[in-house]
DNA sequence: TCATCAAATAGTACGGTGTACGAGTCACCA
DNA sequence: TGGTGACTCGTACACCGTACTATTTGATGA
């Protein structure tokens, strides 16, 4: 019976690879790898969104029988977890926070980590019910020693990173799933206009119109790091 | 050809109800009406879950077909939406906030909220990307007041707002899908132990054992509201 | 060269899903 | 009495994840 690598690292198909390096692009069918599902897999969540993501439509993108994918990955849960963390992954130098003003550090930090997850919209609400891979828990390793380093007394160092984390979290799932065009957005504060006089502050305050996302993030992730400056040691 | 009542308010069947007035308990079936459909889809995802949801069931636990719910009905996406809605309903008063310190309106407020949604676990992780109901609103509105009464600038107001709309949402997204075992975390904490030396920070602080939930929340919103208050006028 | 064998691929099938469609049932009114 | 419109529901369809089984394939040892 043959033993499935779950679990394991996969090592790949042991077939031998023509010997023309690596451009065998259109070679038949390139065979099935976890790299190479988990890449497709993103892609197509990028293009289909979550509920877009089956395991036919997986398979079909690869040039695959369905129950192919099962011999490199467990579940569908699995496809999940790897596309996840790998959409996650630093674009460039995991080392990016070593300035000399640690709030200047952070603020790149999660404005780099928030740009990475809008750019695959369907990671933010993903990331908090999957487990944390590598690189998700790289980003918050980097977060948490830039605190550490910048004098956050250590009772308050995990309270400071998770509600960074939540903060984050928050906002680019709200961020990424709202209504996202202009005409949705008058409509919602309409909405509220014309339902009487029960919503004054926000008709008032038009929060419903507003569409600054990337300052409102800066805005909030501000206050929140003035609250924790003041409980540095 | 039948019309749908949706988009209009429902009122509910004209059939003739047995005259003994609110008891008619187990007679037969009580018909099938739009609240009872909300409370009973409450009921079912506390009890199993998003995806424990499914129209059969619904109709199941309501003693009805499964397509009689699309009378009352648009979708299963409706249903999300009116049971979230109705899960975040206040318990008691709408007006709670009225004490002379701001920050302890807010807190009250939030905290209210946060166990509110994790009364229903389903319900944060919704919340984002559903469309914003009366309650929603209602709970915004009330927010929005009590910040601008206690004298944040209006330029800063929207962004106060969404600041603490996101960390409560993405706090309780987080708790309520994080790992809820002791055994849970201990096995993620090992897991950053064991993984090498890569996340030293991570290990030291223990941040993934941090079972302090509340009082982390408490923590950060703090930090939070800190900021926010310097910028009052 | 060929038999062997495990790695890898794929087809079929099963029980589940949301819901379109059309056929009922029933209270009411002309 | 016959219709009308509010409401219920059975059937059917396309699609889902995946268990099970059969098949192909390439490397290896004889």
């Amino acid at each position: 019976m043959a033993e499935k690598p779950s679990g394991t690292e996969n090592k790949g198909p042991r077939r031998a690879r023509a010997p023309l390096q690596s451009a065998q692009e259109r070679n038949g069918e390139p065979p099935l790898s976890l790299p190479r599902i988990v890449a497709t897999a993103v892609d197509l969540l990028d293009a289909e969104g979550v509920d877009g993501l089956t395991m036919r439509r997986l398979a079909d993108r690869l040039g695959a029988g369905a129950m192919s994918l099962y011999w490199h990955v467990e579940n569908k849960e699995k496809v999940f977890d790897l596309a996840l963390d790998s959409a996650l992954q630093y674009p460039a130098s995991p080392q990016v926070a070593d300035t000399l003003d640690w709030r200047e550090d952070v603020v790149r930090l999660l404005e780099d980590w928030r740009v990475c997850m809008l750019r695959h919209p369907w990671s933010a609400s993903l990331l908090p019910r999957r487990a944390l891979g590598p690189n998700i828990l790289g980003r918050l390793e980097l977060l948490s020693s830039t605190l550490s380093r910048a004098g956050v007394a250590d009772a308050d160092l995990n309270a400071a990173i998770w509600s960074l984390w939540n903060y984050v979290i928050g906002a680019t799932i709200t961020r990424a799933n709202f209504d996202r065009t202009d005409d949705d957005r008058t409509a919602a504060q309409q909405r509220v206009t014309g339902l009487s006089e029960r919503y004054p502050t926000i008709e008032r305050s038009r929060l419903l119109l507003d569409s600054d996302w990337d300052g409102t993030f800066r805005k909030g992730l501000d206050f929140l790091i003035d609250g924790i400056a003041t409980k540095r040691e």
